[in-house]
DNA sequence: TTATAATTAACTTGATTAGTTATATTATAT
DNA sequence: ATATAATATAACTAATCAAGTTAATTATAA
């Protein structure tokens, strides 16, 4: 399951993004205009910072900027770097294939089920959600 | 994410489907034979009962057979039947889209990706995998 | 020097998963 | 008839994971 984690992380990255650049935007701000809660706003951004996606600037007139080309984080990256590996099965977080042989059928049909999945996730980067999501107005 | 018990379901059907129809297995030799707990093959035969899947046979010599046809069964009504519905975001649980823009345009590509997953497992039936395990030996 | 804002880590709570235990019911071989 | 082999159900437990909170620390502009 990709949880809200991950997707308040797309959604802060297109907040940032949806700003022009080198513009800064505080955690209160980002979380009131996402209503999101400060708490995970925060806390959050501190893995996109260690993935050297966002960088901050502390004390009054501070904020957080992006710092990284919107059109190169894919939502797969945020989703892997929020929650770590993507597996629709357990099955999947192994990397020896079990012995039953029907196991092993399956191991190629959730493999196949979870590329399908991915390729659309690897496809849509953050710079289309802000794109998309400025063109609704 | 699709649980063992989906899987686990999926592994027992294609044992039920691998033997001649009318013919009767027993909880315990589908455990042994497939490596899973008696325990869980039994809870697992009680809701498969109940879809109508299998039918069991009590006392000495009695055992459980397949009543539907494993081409009708796909992998996704099995995974349905035992885990609920599928979704691979909390988003795609809720009926209602929600109004933050990024959010809406974020459950069509969840939607996406979703539909592209199950499109693999709706066309994979049980049947299918019984076949592909008959032809490895 | 003080208020403001980012940064970091640890913690709580609730839900879900995986598997077990216990008990009831039924059919049949002897 | 009755013990037994089997299915059928329900309730329970332990472990893991998701979601969100709390609190302490560090840097800087005014």
């Amino acid at each position: 399951m990709i949880t809200k984690k991950a997707e308040y992380a797309i959604i802060i990255l297109t907040e940032l993004a949806s700003h022009p650049s080198d513009s800064l935007i505080t955690s209160k701000e980002i979380a009131r205009n996402r209503e999101i809660s400060v708490n995970l706003v925060v806390q959050l951004l501190s893995i996109m910072k260690e993935a050297n996606w966002t960088s901050g600037t502390r004390g009054p007139s501070g904020g957080i900027k992006l710092i990284t080309d919107p059109s190169k984080i894919s939502l797969r990256k945020v989703i892997e770097t929020i929650d770590g590996p993507i597996g629709i099965t357990r099955c999947l977080f192994s990397n020896t294939p079990c012995q039953n042989k029907t196991q092993c059928s399956l191991r190629g049909v959730w493999a196949k089920a979870q590329n399908n999945m991915l390729s659309v996730l690897d496809e849509v980067s953050i710079k289309d959600l802000a794109e998309q999501a400025a063109g609704d107005f």
